[in-house]
DNA sequence: GTCTATATGGGGATAGAC
DNA sequence: GTCTATCCCCATATAGAC
């Protein structure tokens, strides 16, 4: 059953979201971008908001599943780390999950923007864990957590901003040094 | 002529598109939300794309100048950046630039988008310079800069998901402690 | 479960008078 | 420069048949 009216419209749904965000993207468009039928639509998804649900609930799943991979392999702590920084990532897309934050439609919905907040929570937890595998304090390791993945989504608007991939690249690769930098330190100490 | 229509319309869309964003403010809103009747309306700003470049242009001038003054006080170059990372923001509202890089009618509009681009070079260039007054090779300063600029721009869009602030602040406080960790290492060099 | 037809409200604008 | 009236299209559904 993987490509049931119910999948190919949530599919559908979470390319389109990807390319031009929740607002932007009717259940029209997501019709007609599926070839679904419009009774097919409003049977298996009665509102937008379920609609959105889904396709949401779906991309965290994904993105999540794919940073805890890299972040949970079995190399170093502070590998893993540079490893997330330096994920290839389609910069001027924008962070599938991140750029829902200034999206009306998400902002608006307490059930979507909360699956959202979850999404962040969860990378942030993950990443604040294997700082403090590589022996940071907490209160710095949870500190640094944020600072890593807000590089990654402050590149991504970088990127978007300037129109230029390489935005995102420069943020990470400065993140990279400053971290890498550090623990040459750290070890010396 | 501080309020004049055109003045009026214009500062009431800055607070619409900052607090809702472009696609999601109609020049309907704006009309009700400044007192400006519909014939002046679009007397002074035929389509919408007229009157979001203005608005834009404005909100996008005072950031700048507001940046610039924080990157050239007479206090040492280190500690402008920490300054600038510093500043005094209002989290849960995101940045009022950079939302705009997810926001539709934004993206789709080249002069608007430009505008936004304008600013992020702008932007990242002053932080350079002073990562370069700060002893930095220019290679290291661009990348650095890039990092600094795109941590604030992430702790938003972390704040925002997960409706807290803090998250904000602790990204910058994460950066701030790799910055003037390094710090003290590269003088001890 | 899927179809076609229909409905309401707002977005973005135009027309022409004052 | 500003006003009121009007227009068309699309977003988001609802209705009821097959």
């Amino acid at each position: 059953m993987a490509d049931d009216a119910r999948t190919r419209l949530t599919r559908t749904a979470q390319e389109l979201f990807a390319a031009r965000g929740v607002s932007a993207t009717s259940p029209r468009d997501v019709l007609t971008a599926s070839g679904v039928g419009q009774g097919s639509l409003y049977h298996h998804f009665p509102t937008k908001h379920d609609l959105t649900l889904a396709a949401v609930g779906a991309t965290v799943d994904e993105a999540l599943t794919s940073a805890m991979h890299t972040l949970a392999s079995d190399a170093p702590a502070l590998e893993r780390i540079v490893a997330y920084l330096g994920k290839p990532r389609d910069a001027l897309a924008g962070c599938r999950v991140g750029r829902l934050t200034s999206d009306q439609a998400v902002m608006d919905d307490d059930g979507v923007h909360a699956v959202v907040g979850i999404y962040f929570t969860r990378l942030l937890d993950a990443v604040r864990r294997v700082l403090v595998e590589d022996g940071l304090a907490d209160d710095v390791a949870r500190d640094r957590a944020h600072t890593v993945v807000a590089v990654v989504q402050g590149g991504y608007v970088l990127a978007r901003a300037t129109g230029d991939p390489e935005a995102l690249r420069a943020a990470v690769r400065g993140m990279t040094a400053l971290l890498t930098t550090t623990d040459r330190e750290a070890s010396a100490a």
